[in-house]
DNA sequence: TATTGTTATACTCTATAACTATA
DNA sequence: TATAGTTATAGAGTATAACAATA
């Protein structure tokens, strides 16, 4: 999506009453800057939130990745194997359930995750400069309730 | 995205810890919930934002529609097409400039965009329903802080 | 030359279904 | 029979490039 000229182009409009649409434009906007803030990685967020999870989950298997994250199995596949093309990621076979694959962070996997998330802090920082640190903890506490029952 | 069971599944993350991944969250729930309210009128959530842009620009041509909802010219002609394939808008050529098409709704987009801005409100009611007021003021003012310069 | 609308194309994201090998 | 991973496929969203008609 061309987010400036869009944005550049929005007057009023019964539109901007709904949350539902500052959400849209600030996930977008958001999306935006992760995507080119990882890119000289070679990662995409996707990439990037697979590897934060494999780290923090010690024995993680594809199917319980793709659940955490909301990804499908079938989906996941490419997604593994772009990281493993990398080789940020071993997957070896789960010791207790032949059918299962365990995935672990390779050295440089671990190395490259320390990079992103460093990109990313910054990212974050860039994107939330117009709010107070209460107004970030807020915003959060208020996404969260979005939706729920 | 099967949102329910991703979101059963989700622990303590760092993750969690990004505005942008709540976010995400947050957006992915809420488009979802709008994506099935409106099917039953046969209209996607950007079918219903194109109508509502038309009906408060008089005159609104394809390239402005696609400019004020971040759509790309290509990418608008088959979404123009839907909507006269239901009769919901007619396009005639612009008496100004004999390249550009005006859109305006029929009498049937018309009432077709009551009835999806009453299902749409209530979308909105369900989905903020554990947000005061005042919160849901607050969050899309925070919501437009997000990324701004 | 520049712009409007169109067509073609490609890549990503998401979803479903069928297949295999294990359990 | 159920589950883990894979493959195939299809629809939606987004991006670029080229073209005809008009400005």
């Amino acid at each position: 999506m061309n987010v400036s000229s869009a944005e550049a182009d929005r007057g009023a409009s019964a539109l901007d009453e709904l949350v539902g649409y500052s959400l849209r434009w600030a996930h977008n906007r958001l999306m935006a800057d992760l995507g080119s803030t990882l890119e000289p990685l070679g990662l995409r967020p996707v990439h990037f939130a697979m590897m934060v999870t494999i780290r923090e989950t010690p024995g993680l298997i594809q199917t319980a990745l793709g659940s955490i994250l909301g990804i499908q199995r079938g989906n996941l596949v490419p997604l593994v194997n772009h990281l493993l093309g990398l080789t940020l990621v071993h997957r070896l076979v789960s010791p207790s359930d032949r059918r299962a694959l365990m995935l672990r962070l390779t050295a440089e996997g671990e190395a490259l995750l320390e990079e992103a998330l460093a990109l990313v802090r910054k990212h974050e920082e860039r994107m939330l400069k117009r709010l107070s640190r209460r107004e970030q903890q807020m915003l959060g506490q208020l996404l969260a309730k979005i939706g729920e029952e």
